[in-house]
DNA sequence: CCAATAAGCGAACAATTACTCACATTCTTC
DNA sequence: GAAGAATGTGAGTAATTGTTCGCTTATTGG
């Protein structure tokens, strides 16, 4: 019944877009009445809530499996392990995670959530500082924030765009964070 | 009035959020009616549209006097320069922005609304055209696109973040933009 | 000044929406 | 199969919100 009730959010976000969600929407959707949605989450809100934490508990999975298959290679291979994840996920249902993306900024998160943000970026974080040993943490934290809202931003784009072959942009945007990484890598060689 | 009233919608999408945007809330702010609203403009929407359209119309304003300057000179100094301006706008008002772009997707657009659109797109486009004549125009396309999407997500994701140096962000956004576009520079010279 | 037009007002209305609760149905356990 | 627990129902409620309209206040032209 959860899950239906998810679904069935997710649905409307999907068709109707995030203004137009509402519990009897929500209700009729699940093939529920609307008390039986109350019986499950304390609020809309809570519906909503549930949706984006499920959204990044799976992204953190997938991103730290790839992050594993991706450790102890080149800088490209773990940037494209990550990028596929984030291609894969986005293009799957893409109204949904941009709206996701948009909500999650007003709402109002539990320490279990913030901790799962934080975890999220640190995979990115932890990536970029094994392949760039000689940046200092702050360094490396601006990288891998740029490097999310760069991949972020095209991914959005391409999705909204109605692009659908993950391959051709999983490789553009691996392409655009190594140009934007390839200056730090060798910042510190300086003329012989 | 027609301008305290789309600054008042904006001031309370900035400190509300969109979602708590209402006809009352806009009267109470803008210090006025809900009539005199409805005196200037058909509908609530129609509010939230002009906000828009003139949005999109200084931005097209602005990025079209950018290309001028930036015209004749290095790939790299007509990148910065279309950069700076939308970096400028939006950490002008990060959130205002943010939740424009997100209401501008669903917003059903006339003629005109929809040329600028295409105008501000052109924009980008002409200027990597200029600079890449070896590429057909649809890569050219794609490249824009691409640069758009990788600067608006930096660039948003910066405001989010409360970032206030424009300067510092200008420069890694344009950085990244001419790393994603690097290998389209030098894809048509093979080795010797 | 006055009349005529324009601009502004906000209570009232209708529609929508989040949420409740008294009742109905289904499941569990013996 | 009966008693009791758990689950599901949807009309009803109170609050919010978009929009209207009869009215008042300001402005303009003669």
């Amino acid at each position: 019944m959860v899950d239906s009730i998810l679904e069935a959010a997710a649905r409307i976000i999907e068709g109707e877009g995030l203004d137009r969600l509402n519990t009897n929407a929500i209700a009729a959707q699940a093939g529920a009445s609307v008390g039986s949605l109350y019986q499950y989450f304390p609020s809309k809100d809570a519906i909503l809530a549930e949706l984006i934490r499920r959204d990044h508990q799976e992204l953190l999975a997938q991103l730290t499996l790839a992050a594993q298959e991706g450790s102890g290679s080149t800088l490209e291979t773990a940037v494209h392990a990550l990028v596929q994840v984030a291609v894969e996920r986005q293009l799957a249902r893409p109204e949904l995670a941009r709206a996701l993306d948009f909500a999650e900024v007003r709402l109002v998160m539990d320490q279990e959530a913030e901790a799962t943000l934080r975890a999220i970026g640190s995979v990115t974080i932890r990536m970029l500082g094994a392949h760039l040993p000689h940046l200092d943490p702050m360094s490396i934290q601006l990288a891998a924030a740029d490097v999310t809202a760069l991949a972020k931003g095209m991914i959005d784009a391409a999705g909204q765009r109605g692009e659908t072959l993950g391959e051709a942009l999983t490789a553009r945007v691996t392409r655009a964070a190594l140009g934007y990484l390839a200056p730090l890598q060798v910042a510190h060689i300086g003329p012989a």
